[in-house]
DNA sequence: AGATAAGGTAAGGGTAATCCAAAAGT
DNA sequence: TACTTTTGGATTACCCTTACCTTATC
């Protein structure tokens, strides 16, 4: 009998799996289940980045190859020179990633056709014209309109699908109705998940193609789905808000922001908040830091600590003429968390991996006490 | 020769930078 | 009230994952 895998035999075993099998993804999703395999997801981080370009350099380098070669090697199929440690090596340099990731990741980045921006009217008729010659087959079609394979699909399917019934600007009750009724339609009424299981092609379908699936996505997420939640009331970004999200990014202890996985960060006491509010949110915060273009992580970290540092007393009640205070996120969450603080229930919180800020949270609650209306 | 793994292409799901209008602050 | 600053809504180019194949490898 060896000893039981330690923590670095099971990762050194499973860093080896994601590096040189081409798990899909039920077999990750098994992997996971049975051996406890972690694996990352989401955007690569500057971070990953700069350790897949050293990766490639370094490849590059020991094999004394040209740039050309480098790029035969990535897009080239069946070149009988080509390295089959080439992808895996490359996964080595980013620990946590499938090797899948990897590829694609790479071949997106190193593509000879850089993204060229918006496109012109001409672009959008030579498109049209390709897909009715060529049907959707978007390789051929780059060719011809000179752009990505993928951005040509995107065009059609986000531009030129339904594009002559396709309206814009902002959205009327009716359209916010039937757009809730579509969403719960399709997820609560069938037993789904309302947050995950939407299926956004559709429903820009079912709206007529009148919006299209990105317009019907973001206007749910970022705005329909958090007034429903919140009983019609619509949230206002508040500064105790945020405190709390400085405090949060701060005890995820990230290298970088490019390295946080913002549906992290929305907690269920919290969640008013989309992953995309927040992460928009984190930015003008970030932005306030003057100079933080030149500045680490850290040093920004530092400073929106300190400014930061108190818990914003509640609503300045200057006036009693505002209109019956719209209920703001944050006081929900201090409400909630007087309530755990006190019952020190384990469960109670969420398990999100940000448990250090409802200590905090308290913590500073308790010593500005004094400040807070009553 | 047939099974399985690698790899290519398309479909599906999502992020983030930006513009501008509305609300809050002064 | 008029003006300035901040916040929110909408848009859209671009990015990541999964599904479904074809091809290579054993």
């Amino acid at each position: 009998m060896s000893l039981p895998p330690t923590e670095q035999s099971g990762n050194a075993k499973h860093a080896h799996l994601l590096a040189h099998k081409w798990l899909n993804p039920n077999k990750l999703a098994e992997l996971v289940r049975t051996e406890g395999l972690v694996y990352k997801k989401g955007k690569f981080s500057a971070i990953e980045e700069q350790q897949l370009k050293g990766a490639i350099e370094k490849y590059q380098h020991e094999k004394q190859i040209s740039s050309e070669q480098l790029i035969d090697l990535i897009f080239t199929k069946s070149d009988k020179t080509k390295d089959a440690t080439f992808w895996s090596e490359l996964t080595l340099a980013v620990p946590l990633r499938p090797i899948i990731a990897v590829y694609h990741h790479v071949r997106r980045s190193y593509h000879p056709m850089q993204p060229l921006g918006e496109w012109q009217p001409e672009e959008d008729k030579k498109l049209i014209q390709a897909i009715a010659d060529l049907g959707q087959q978007w390789e051929k079609i780059s060719v011809r309109v000179s752009r990505r394979a993928a951005d040509c699909r995107d065009r059609y399917r986000n531009h030129i699908v339904n594009k002559d019934i396709r309206i814009t600007g902002v959205w009327s009750k009716e359209e916010e109705q039937q757009l809730t009724q579509i969403v719960t339609d399709m997820t609560v009424n069938q037993g789904k998940d309302i947050d995950n299981d939407v299926f956004w092609g559709k429903v820009s379908e079912l709206m007529g193609g009148k919006r299209g699936r990105q317009q019907c996505r973001i206007k749910w997420t970022d705005a329909l789905s958090k007034t429903v939640k919140n009983e019609g009331q619509k949230p206002r970004w508040s500064q105790q808000d945020a405190y709390i999200l400085v405090h949060k990014v701060d005890s995820l202890n990230v290298r970088d922001d490019t390295e946080i996985d913002w549906k992290l960060i929305s907690d269920p006491d919290w969640n008013l908040w989309s992953a995309h509010t927040l992460q928009r949110r984190w930015l003008t915060l970030k932005k306030s830091v003057k100079g933080y273009e030149d500045m680490t992580h850290q040093d920004i970290m530092e400073i929106l600590r300190l400014k930061k540092a108190h818990l914003p007393t509640v609503a300045p009640p200057a006036t009693k003429k505002r209109k019956e205070r719209k209920v703001t996120s944050a006081a929900a969450v201090t409400e909630f968390d007087s309530r755990d603080s006190n019952a020190a229930t384990p469960e109670a919180g969420s398990s999100t991996g940000v448990g250090t800020f409802n200590e905090t949270l308290s913590q500073e609650k308790a010593a500005d006490e004094d400040g807070l209306d009553t």
